[in-house]
DNA sequence: TTGCACAATGGCAACGTTAACATTTGGGCG
DNA sequence: CGCCCAAATGTTAACGTTGCCATTGTGCAA
């Protein structure tokens, strides 16, 4: 019952097996030229002693860690934990690990992220940016140290992967007013968001590309509170047949809103969200929302950098578009 | 414009500052015995070469890597990026980095856990269990890999660290006796839910404790349909006055059953959930919870790891209570 | 029998870092 | 002037692994 005082090498192994290191490091790899019954030998004397590679060791000898950094300024972020299975999901395809880190984002700058990652083992770098960093513009990625950024902005050296925001926008505008809607107004988000501009920017585009005069946007906070406020003050404005709300707690509080002012949803007025963040919380609706596929992007990002193995990588950008979820808040009134 | 053809390791700098590679490392280290001025010719070396240290070659030396790696099963669950912002927050308190592996979860097994981690580079383990593995009774952690359970069940070789459901459970049920309910209802989960297990165990004793018979449960899925549907059955149900479902979405739910029935919450009945969740969608109702601080779970995993640093870490089991929120949906009938 | 190809295995060095020990230098003090 | 101490720096070796090349053994064609 003696305590395991160093942890056992390939010497320790090679000894026990009586075969030399090499013999015992070709094992480990199921080299074709060495015989089955040693290769059964040295299986059983790593069984015996318990052995199991050292990272260190390889990756010094290898030069690679085949590990992929994720940098995050706020963990918990709407969508986070499906980028996280994305990551987790890609990352196992390639026989990669993940490592986590967060960055403090005071200033939030690239720059942070990278020197933070540079002093761990990974051989690529992913960072989730929900802000628009400082030094966006002159950020060079370190070398040798493939980066992709979870963003819409492209950027001209490190490679790109988002929801596409913009898009998203499009068509809920257009589903809205394919089904008679006169035009759409927009319950918005704090203007520090990136991926809510993006979205308001698709909202105004969309009804300038087909000729309709923008009405006054509303600006929300991302909680059904301000919703519902919201919901109260467009209840009394009568061109407002089809709310869009820039997230789906704010689509829901908007619902309610409706309600406390006599409106109802979609009788009366029509409501999109965004995110179909509402399915098991809410009870008594199902609302019309645009489905994000975040596991995707997460998967995109760590494939970028643990499909290239040694490939020079050239600078991508992808944006995946998301998927209208039709529900019950919308009324076709043509 | 050459491409850098090989990572620069101290003896680049040594040669370029013109000193021994232990110099260079002193200054990396910031040591004192190394003149500032021969500091500063170093510095100035590793910064015109883009020195950074390797750290395969750091941890094979020291025979420690600085991280942690944590295990889940499902990346996606309540609690989980809480969690996490824990993992990483003791992290970086203590130099530390996270390391996160999924499990394939088939068998669901702390073996599997245990032999995905052996191969990576960290010096400790958390393991975040849902639900109950085949071989916890059997489970050894292996030999100098620390690792730390996330589950209220305690065991015996290995730390346990988790939320204290039974103890939520029971100062749900004295809140609302001592509001001068005769009992209170439980609006259960799926059984093979630890936590949820817990929390119906919880609800049963305390009943019990104060001499009273425990109504029916009613077993949900933890979505705000089963919550519903539970709701519209104990409408009818004279002697509830009190319910408490095992998270937010089943209460939530519950609460529009009943107002589908006619009852008011909380006039004719009190509804109390569980989780805190529901903060920000819900616009219309500030339910009554108990929050639970997962980052502090998160906290104390990584804590008990990285903050050993080569002290032989006895097993140690936390409990951490949540704490209830009062909201507007108990009404005392005393 | 000799030569040769090929299969199986071993020896050696190097990856980058740093702990431990060794050496040099300068200065203070008897 | 010589001695000793401390500060500053250098030298060596080792952490565990694996690529490269060398060595040994075996069977087969010439």
């Amino acid at each position: 019952m003696a305590a395991v005082k160093k942890s056992v090498s390939v010497k320790d192994v090679a000894r026990l097996a009586g075969v030399s290191e090499q013999t015992v490091s070709r094992t480990v790899h199921d080299s074709p030229s060495v015989r089955p019954e040693t290769k059964e030998r040295v299986r059983a004397a790593m069984r015996e002693l318990g052995y199991r590679p050292n990272f260190a060791g390889r990756s010094l000898r290898r030069g690679k860690f085949k590990t992929v950094g994720v940098a995050m300024f706020n963990i918990t972020g709407t969508g986070n934990l499906d980028r996280m299975e994305g990551f987790a999901a890609a990352a196992d395809k390639h026989g990669y690990a993940i490592t986590l880190t967060k960055v403090d984002g005071h200033p939030y700058t690239l720059e942070s992220a990278s020197s933070r990652m540079s002093a761990l083992p990974v051989d690529g770098m992913v960072v989730i940016m929900n802000r628009m960093p400082a030094d966006f513009g002159t950020f060079e990625p370190l070398p040798g140290m493939q980066t992709v950024l979870v963003t819409m902005l492209e950027h001209p050296l490190c490679s790109t992967v988002d929801n596409d925001q913009f898009d998203c926008s499009r068509q809920v505008v257009e589903y809205l007013l394919e089904r008679g809607h006169m035009t759409v107004h927009f319950i918005s988000c704090p203007e520090r968001s990136l991926s809510g501009m993006r979205r308001e920017e698709g909202w105004r585009e969309t009804l300038r590309a087909h000729g309709i005069e923008f009405p006054q946007l509303v600006r929300g906070d991302w909680t059904a509170q301000s919703g519902y406020a919201a919901g109260q003050a467009l209840a009394d404005d009568p061109t407002c047949t089809a709310i869009y709300a820039s997230n789906d707690a704010m689509a829901y509080g908007c619902i309610r809103g409706l309600e406390s002012r006599g409106k109802c949803v979609p009788q009366d007025v029509s409501v999109v969200g965004v995110d179909d963040s509402l399915g098991d919380i809410v009870p008594d609706c199902r609302l019309t929302t645009v489905r994000f596929d975040n596991k995707r992007v997460g998967m995109w990002a760590v494939d970028k950098i643990a499909g290239a193995e040694g490939v020079e990588p050239g600078v991508e950008h992808m944006l995946f578009p998301g998927v209208l979820v039709e529900g019950d808040t919308v009324r076709d009134v043509r």
